[in-house]
DNA sequence: AGCACGCCGACT
DNA sequence: GTCGGCGTGCTC
């Protein structure tokens, strides 16, 4: 009987047919290296095995099995890769490119190309006692023996003896690269025999029996309790909203060792990389070589050889990693972990699949009937609404850790201290006269400014004219360092004209400011204080935001310039003072979701402010002093803003209440890009009437020469969200067969953030 | 994604 | 007269 197979390939394709040939059998999940078009070679995934026959002239044959006939896939993970490209309308080959390694998809025009890149594990070497020291009696001599006159060996053997088990893997041996002693010195003790050496392929194995478990306050511990009772009743999905501070950490912690305990696996997934690496270590200290870590700054081989490995595991993973690290082939997945899950970085905007990790989160884990908790100070309104209507569970940590107070808020009338002249660069007396005293006091500072650069962009003073990226509709961003003007865009830059192009009058100064020009002007108030900056501009790498991070945990550096990346989970104690210098251009901003945002921010800033022994203050510049998200934030009041948002997305009929997808078309030439879509507006009004919102102008109209523009639809979330996005479809599909707008883009994103 | 096919501008 | 630009459509 003639059999096929349904391929994957990494496209924004449905699945391929191809032939199985005689002797060949491969299953579901499995990884086949397929010819596709005149001579490229592409890694597939089998998604499905028959024996119908397709239609097509020529069928191809699949050309070999990968990876030894290994299961790349679980079923439930293929559950998830189906879930996703019918949720958020792409295709599971648009899936693949982000789920998979891009070492394990290799693709290429000849056979030689296709598998020079494929992957071979690294080998690692090994280092354990030798067996004769496995006897104390016989250590203690040997010790006794080299301690004078070789104290680095002596030492490195004591490191390598009481290398916990959690760095020793079962066999008993500990990865050279977590052993402090370094090579000559290994060497000369492999060399007296002391020590074996062996080279295998790395981090097959993994250690760790033994977690050293943090005790819990008594909140913490009822807590627990609280979520423990509630996951054994059958919720799937529970809130764990705790102040910063609070320890929601130590209940991760001990509900993580419950599930690995048992045997099953663990995934904690953690906002981005900044975090991550902070995470991981906290992790590592309590979990050992458990912890596999899995964020876009390891290298590709290192993705590779944690992928395979955990497709090979039989349990008892534990994985802490960035979003993408929910594609991760664990079988035994009982607990889903999502920290700081409001957080706008689970969504991935931009390419397909635009996919919330946490909400995939919760889908993964009742695939495999394991439990997610989700974890926030400040909770998406999605999520609190869901844990108040009792469709989650949900506990809450309302005390500091050790009870430490919460910060004092301070706001500051921006337009009032400038009527007195009490505004001097971009700060108010009140933020200058704290910070003044914080250093006065040996304190440390931090200041947030919601962005880069030195200021957004440059104008001219006589005409007003602004510089902007031709290719894009934006203006160039400022960046003084190289008196650059750069696109955010598409990376166009050029360089600072020495007069205005326009009126060849005067020269053009920058307008507003971001935090280079906050660095700056601090530098200059405080002449003797030591400041410096976190941005994207100034961490080039992550070896930059460890040193950065470090100089000020060690108050080397007294204030700290920064963007939202100083609001992310650092414990400072020196922190004293947290300043916010613009309120108003988070408040401002034109998105439902603006009112929110700017409430989890600010406290998120404000919850750096004076850790464990002294309570902080933190100093909010706004024009807006009487704004309810200002006094919300002031008082501490998520429920109060989370009510009146709420109350107000009802109104408007925005999420939770909706369900959003947002479109967008693009095509280089206006006029049709018009004419597409209000063709598309129309066809979709006629399905779902009033639902549909636009066109609208993005805003930014334009980027790399081509034009686009937006179209919104609301759904009720009380509506079947399947019916819908099937409905979409069609319409999508009838419009782009039509010839005049096959050439238009359609860029499909649901829950946009 | 890659690649071939096909129709309009600057070159030997 | 051709070489080559990239716009369009197809790949099991």
């Amino acid at each position: 009987m003639p059999r096929y197979a349904d391929i994957v390939l990494p496209l924004a394709q449905p699945a391929y047919t191809f032939a199985l040939p005689e002797g060949v059998t491969v299953a579901g999940g499995e990884a086949v290296a397929v010819q596709f078009g005149r001579r490229r070679i592409y890694t597939g995934i089998v998604w499905r095995v028959h024996d119908r026959r397709p239609d097509f002239r020529t069928v191809k044959s699949v050309s070999r099995v990968l990876y030894g006939g290994m299961r790349l896939l679980s079923p439930e993970q293929m559950a998830l890769w189906e879930w996703i490209a019918s949720y958020y309308m792409c295709s599971l080959g648009e899936v693949m490119r982000v789920a998979l390694p891009a070492l394990m998809k290799p693709s290429g025009d000849t056979e030689e190309e296709f598998s020079d890149d494929e992957f071979r594990p690294r080998t690692e070497c090994y280092v354990s006692l030798a067996a004769e020291l496995r006897d104390e009696g016989r250590f203690h001599e040997i010790c006794e023996k080299i301690e004078r006159r070789a104290p680095k060996q002596y030492e490195a053997l004591l490191e390598l003896a009481a290398a916990g088990d959690e760095t020793r893997i079962a066999t008993g041996e500990v990865a050279r690269r977590l052993l402090r002693a370094d090579h000559a010195v290994l060497d000369a003790l492999r060399r007296k025999k002391y020590v074996v050496c062996t080279r295998r392929e790395r981090s097959v194995e993994r250690g760790g029996a033994v977690f050293r478990l943090p005790e819990l306050t008594a909140h913490q511990q009822t807590a627990l309790e609280s979520l423990r009772g509630q996951f054994a009743a059958g919720k799937t999905t529970a809130l764990l909203q705790g102040v910063t501070g609070s320890g929601k950490t130590e209940i991760y912690i001990h509900l993580i060792a419950e599930v690995l305990a048992r045997g099953g696996d663990v995934l904690l997934l953690v906002p981005e990389i900044a975090l991550t690496a902070q995470l991981i270590e906290r992790m590592e200290r309590i979990f050992g070589s458990r912890v596999t870590p899995y964020h876009s700054k390891l290298t590709p081989r290192r993705r590779t050889e944690t992928f395979l490995r955990l497709g090979r595991s039989e349990g008892g993973e534990f994985v802490v990693g960035a979003r993408s690290a929910i594609f991760l082939p664990l079988k035994r997945l009982q607990l889903v972990v999502v920290d700081e899950e409001h957080d706008a970085s689970y969504k991935q905007s931009d390419p397909a699949p635009r996919y919330n990790a946490r909400d995939c989160a919760v889908v993964t884990a009742r695939l495999f009937g394991g439990r997610t908790l989700l974890g926030s100070a400040t909770p998406s309104l999605e999520t609190w609404l869901n844990a108040r209507s009792g469709k989650y569970g949900r506990a809450v940590l309302g005390e500091r850790y050790g009870g430490a107070r919460p910060p004092e808020v301070l706001i500051s009338d921006t337009l009032r201290a400038a009527r007195r002249g009490e505004r001097h660069a971009h700060f108010n007396k009140l933020l200058l006269d704290r910070i003044g005293e914080t250093l006065a006091r040996g304190g440390q500072a931090m200041l947030f400014q919601n962005r880069r650069g030195f200021s957004p962009y440059v104008e001219c003073t006589e005409c007003g004219w602004t510089a902007r990226c031709p290719h894009c509709n934006v203006t160039l961003t400022y960046h003084k360092g190289g008196e650059k003007l750069v696109c955010h865009y598409c990376g166009h830059t050029e360089g600072v004209p020495a007069k205005c192009p326009s009126c060849r009058v005067t020269d053009v100064v920058p307008v507003g400011f971001g935090t280079e020009k906050i660095e700056e002007e601090v530098a200059r108030i405080f002449p003797g204080a030591r400041v410096a900056r976190l941005d994207r501009d100034s961490v080039t790498s992550e070896r930059a935001f460890n040193a950065i991070v470090a100089d000020f945990a060690a108050r080397r550096t007294d204030i700290l310039v920064g963007t939202q990346m100083i609001t992310k989970g650092f414990d400072f104690e020196g922190v004293s003072l947290v300043g916010i210098l613009n309120a108003d251009n988070l408040l401002n901003n034109p998105d439902f979701r603006a009112a929110e945002r700017a409430f989890q921010l600010m406290t998120q800033v404000a919850g750096r402010a004076g850790r464990r022994s002294e309570p902080g203050e933190v100093v909010i510049q706004t024009s807006e002093p009487g704004h309810p998200v200002i006094r919300q934030v002031a008082s501490g009041d998520y429920e109060a803003m989370a009510l009146a948002q709420l109350a107000e997305r009802e109104a408007f009929f925005y999420p939770p209440y909706a369900r959003l997808t947002a479109l967008t078309l693009r095509h280089r030439d206006p006029m049709l890009l018009r004419r597409g879509v209000l063709e598309l507006a129309a066809r979709l009004r006629a399905r779902f009437g009033r639902r549909v919102l636009g066109p609208m102008a993005p805003p930014v109209d334009r980027i790399r020469g081509e034009y686009l523009v937006g179209l919104l639809l609301k759904v009720e979330s009380s509506a079947s969200s399947a019916r819908a996005r099937e409905i979409l479809a069609e319409e999508l599909k009838s419009f782009s067969r039509q010839a005049e707008y096959k050439s238009v883009t359609v860029v499909v994103n649901v829950d946009p953030q």
